[in-house]
RNA sequence: GCGCCGUUAGCUCAGCUGGAUAGAGCGUCUGGCUACGGACCAGAAGGCCGGGGGUUCGAAUCCCUCACGGCGUACCA
């Protein structure tokens, strides 16, 4: 258990112990079942802890919220806790004082647990799976999978962290019309570069991008023109086969690039060729949610969704008003629906995989698809309202000279994953992309491109270099870091000090928040906190030249952040460097 | 029309399950190295938390409503 919950855990204990003792007495009535709230103010002339206690208990006590409080503290013992003192403050709260105890045990456990400081076991036994990017592998990745990427990437590694045992997964949607399309796409281009562009007409929803002309040329490079007369079946085959083959290679390597391996890349072809698609359909008809209309075969989705919404606490008669739609499985042509694939892709991560919980992260664009999804899993029985977890991700608008750029893969003119990395440090875009998911997002590629202080990362990376460096410099003077026990933690009594202290305390807390909110960017928020607190005292602080036990303890508290900010980059998949370049400092810039 | 997401400082964004005077970074202004890395620090200015109602000891946070912006609402994926 971290050391801010053994902080509140025990403030909850004294308050109710006080008032347990109060209400013996007879000063407070007895009875009163409020829990104790402990809260971690934001500014420290309100204590290191406080609780609302009092003021969510004064009304049932029918007494003022001060009076109840002044009976608490005077039954309030504070030997072997890690407080000091108890206050009581403004219209009732009561403010405790952290003493050395408990500052202490926060550096022996950031030492004990080194590399593993800040993990947890909040998600212990459970099986995750994280599915993010599944990119369409007609075409090179844009901005949204950029996002996505980092997204489900840094996702899956704060899961890690709190236990849960993590699986990433790409989708490769390699059935279907976008694949046919594709393949007529490069069949145009073929056929243009050897009949001539007039002589051959394009297709109006085609993908239009110069990557697929470049894959007409590779493929006549290899094979000739001996498919200007092949049956169109086969030629539109071997021509998606050969585009696949070509693109997801390369989407591998620029993930890889940007520091992203997934478990698996499974494929949608694999459930229509095992007719698991089919069964799948099959068992939701079985299940009795399927009916048939126009020829093609409908999943009751509209009355799927009525069924949650009214499971939910809704009332029927406002259920009935909503204008819900029914959706299609099977075309009347005999296809299934990319809907279908969907449902049997998600019904084997359930039932054959055996997943207790799957994340998928989603463009915003699909979030029409959430509600009707899940309801296909609880119409089989899985559970779908419950497990199955949806980030919706708003998609990137990227901005260049004060302009929209729209991102597509039509019109060719789309600024690629692999584009970014050519400008833009690893680094940097996995820290800028790694923001909340909720919110749209504006990625000024001017400002993107620029390596100085103006980006977050560098101010994190800075401090860590700095830590390294001093921790250098003090050991050819022959100062090596103590253990933990070994140092005075009463030495460390300044401001900054405890501050410092408390940020690292602060660290298990916040990779367990974000992954409560599926929401990583806590990580980036707490590290640029971190090292500001973390600046302040290596300003107020000095450390070379002090007396030998004021180096030691201020050496391992400077070791403990570098240790916390590596521990946090490393989530991110951010470097943690040992020394910065100098090439941007200020004096050469001024 | 219906649905989902958003609206907080000049800009980009925090604000945890309702708590004390709404916070950072960038930008602007003023200071700080005979120094362990000045890619740093200290300070200042800058806010009807989109508007209006409600819930209560207490609302940026919860509920209702309106406005604005983004996105959905396919026998596309």
């Amino acid at each position: 258990m971290n050391m801010i919950q053994r902080a509140k855990d025990q403030i909850a204990e004294l308050t109710r112990a006080a008032y347990a003792a109060a209400a013996a007495e007879g000063a407070l009535p007895a009875g009163v079942e409020t829990p104790v709230a402990v809260e971690i103010p934001k500014d420290t002339a309100n204590g290191d802890y406080t609780t609302t206690f009092c003021l969510a208990a004064a009304k049932a006590m029918r007494k003022s919220p001060r009076d109840v409080a002044q009976a608490l503290i005077a039954r309030m013992r504070f030997d072997d806790t890690y407080f000091t003192g108890v206050e009581v403050a403004g219209p009732g709260f009561l403010n405790f004082r952290l003493g050395d105890k408990w500052y202490a045990e926060v550096l022996a456990a950031v030492d004990a647990e080194r590399a593993d400081y800040g993990r947890g076991e909040g998600l212990r036994g459970k099986k995750y799976m994280v599915e993010f990017v599944s990119a369409n592998p007609t075409g090179p990745m844009h901005m949204g999978n950029a996002r996505g990427g980092v997204l489900g990437d840094t996702l899956a590694s704060v899961l890690d962290w709190c236990g849960a045992e993590v699986w990433r997964e790409f989708y490769v949607n390699d059935a279907g019309n976008q694949i046919e399309k594709f393949a007529k796409s490069i069949e145009a281009r073929y056929l243009q570069l050897i009949q001539g562009e007039d002589a051959v007409e394009f297709p109006e929803d085609g993908y239009h991008g110069d990557d697929i002309r470049e894959l007409a040329e590779a493929f006549r490079e290899k094979h000739g023109d001996s498919y200007v007369n092949c049956e169109v079946e086969k030629r539109h085959a071997d021509m998606a086969r050969f585009g696949l083959d070509v693109n997801l290679p390369k989407m591998r390597s620029d993930l890889a690039r940007y520091g992203i391996e997934f478990d698996e890349w499974f494929y949608e072809s694999s459930l229509h060729e095992s007719g698991y698609v089919a069964e799948s359909v099959q068992a939701l008809r079985d299940a009795g949610w399927v009916c048939e209309k126009d020829g093609a075969l409908w999943l009751k989705t509209a009355d799927i969704i009525r069924d949650q919404l009214v499971k939910a606490g809704k009332k029927r008669e406002d259920v009935d008003k909503l204008d819900l739609k029914d959706d299609v499985l099977r075309r009347a042509n005999g296809f299934y629906t990319y809907f279908a694939a969907d449902i049997a892709y998600h019904r084997n991560k359930f039932a054959v995989r055996g997943f207790d919980k799957v994340i998928n992260i989603w463009g915003a664009d699909h979030h029409g698809h959430v509600a009707r999804l899940k309801g296909a899993m609880d119409a089989l029985g899985l559970d779908g309202t419950g497990r199955l977890d949806i980030v919706l991700m708003q998609l990137v608008k990227l901005v260049r000279d004060g302009e929209v750029v729209r991102m597509s893969k039509r019109s060719g003119k789309a600024i690629t994953l692999s584009d970014l990395l050519d400008d833009i440090s690893v680094d940097a875009c996995r820290w800028f992309f790694n923001t909340k998911p909720d919110t749209q997002m504006e990625f000024d590629l001017d400002l993107a491109v620029r390596e100085d202080s103006e980006n977050p990362v560098y101010y994190v990376q800075y401090a860590h270099a700095r830590i390294c460096s001093l921790l250098r410099t003090l050991a050819e003077e022959g100062c090596t870091v103590p253990d933990a026990e070994e140092v005075d933690i009463t030495l460390a009594s300044s401001e900054q000090e405890r501050e410092l202290i408390k940020a690292l305390s602060r660290f298990p807390e916040e990779v367990a928040m974000a992954a409560r909110d599926y929401d990583p960017s806590y990580i980036n928020r707490y590290l640029v906190a971190l090292s500001g607190t973390f600046h302040r005292f290596y300003n107020a602080c000095r450390i070379k030249g002090e007396a030998a036990e004021l180096v030691a303890v201020r050496l391992k508290l400077a070791e403990a952040t570098r240790q916390v900010l590596r521990n946090g980059l490393g989530i991110l998949g951010v470097t943690a460097p040992e020394k910065m370049s100098k090439a941007l400092s200020s004096s050469d810039n001024a």
